[in-house]
DNA sequence: CGGCAAACCTGCGAGC
DNA sequence: TGCTCGCAGGTTTGCC
């Protein structure tokens, strides 16, 4: 699912109902996820009071009044729910379950456990293994086109490839990557290191207008993703190229009978979309 | 070191 | 109806 709206998506959601309040209860329904879940999960969390909810690239930092960071991915399929009424059974893959001192319960689902739950310790988080070699958040101040350009110099590799790299922009992944080249007419083929200058600015501009416009739509529902009330995102009503192969491209008057239409090749093993006419 | 394919795991839709 | 195949939003690993 959860590239970076999505995870935003979810963390606005966490936020008003963990923020300030206590862990009453925390459960893990299996040892592992993705990596073993952490030793004595259940009491490492039970009584913490949650300082806020924090998110980093495409993970989601739970901050705890001990110091102590829970780190949650969603890898590929994974999903929070919210629940402040009675909840329903418990479904197939709802793997975590936190109830807070409010009453409310929260879920963790996730059907393909490419996700994953560890804890980073107090004034660990900075050089957690997992988050010390990620590049700059794309919607704050330090990410700027010559930031952009710096990090792509020297690459020789795709810029598709480049822009997954999460030390070069944190939280792009498949689709939006997909969409920023298109908004930027650069072709997913094009090497890396060539864009620069005024290529890279339109590209800067491209990854940020389509990431804050999927964070207004609830993020991308393609088969996954729920918001955590369970409404779906809808901004893959906005897509351009993403899973549009064949059809003809809405930046041009291309269709696939003439010279372009949307193409979908295979990139470092995933699909990649985009308008061969259109993106140079 | 850079770049790429494979691996992790489950579910779903398409085609036979 | 039921099987097999290919594909899926991410990241790590291991191999050239």
């Amino acid at each position: 699912m959860p590239e970076l709206p999505e995870v935003e998506t979810v963390r606005r959601g966490l936020a008003p109902v963990l923020e300030g309040c206590r862990i009453a209860r925390a459960v893990a329904r299996r040892p592992d996820l993705r990596f073993p879940l952490p030793e004595g999960f259940g009491q490492r969390l039970t009584g913490r009071t949650v300082r806020r909810v924090g998110r980093r690239a495409k993970f989601l930092l739970i901050e705890l009044d001990d110091g102590s960071t829970l780190i949650s991915h969603l890898g590929m399929s994974g999903s929070f729910r919210i629940y402040t009424e009675t909840p329903p059974e418990l479904a197939r893959h709802d793997h975590v379950i936190l109830t807070t001192d409010q009453g409310v319960e929260i879920r963790y689902n996730d059907p393909r456990r490419f996700g994953f739950m560890v804890i980073a310790e107090a004034d660990q988080l900075d050089n957690h293994p997992m988050l010390k070699d990620i590049g700059p958040e794309p919607l704050d101040s330090g990410f700027t086109p010559r930031v952009l350009a710096r990090s792509l110099r020297g690459r020789k590799a795709p810029i598709k490839a480049a822009l997954l790299d999460q030390s070069v922009v944190a939280g792009l992944g498949n689709i939006y990557v997909a969409e920023a080249l298109f908004l930027a007419g650069i072709s997913p083929k094009r090497k890396a290191t060539t864009v620069a200058g005024a290529r890279a600015e339109k590209l800067y501009r491209a990854i940020v207008d389509v990431l804050g416009r999927a964070i207004e739509a609830g993020g991308s529902s393609i088969s996954d993703h729920r918001q955590t009330d369970g409404e779906l995102g809808y901004f893959q009503y906005a897509f351009a190229v993403y899973g549009r192969a064949g059809q003809a491209c809405p930046g041009c008057d291309c269709d696939i009978d003439k010279t372009g239409g949307i193409a979908r090749i295979q990139q470092s093993g995933r699909s990649t979309f985009y308008c061969t006419k259109r993106q140079r």
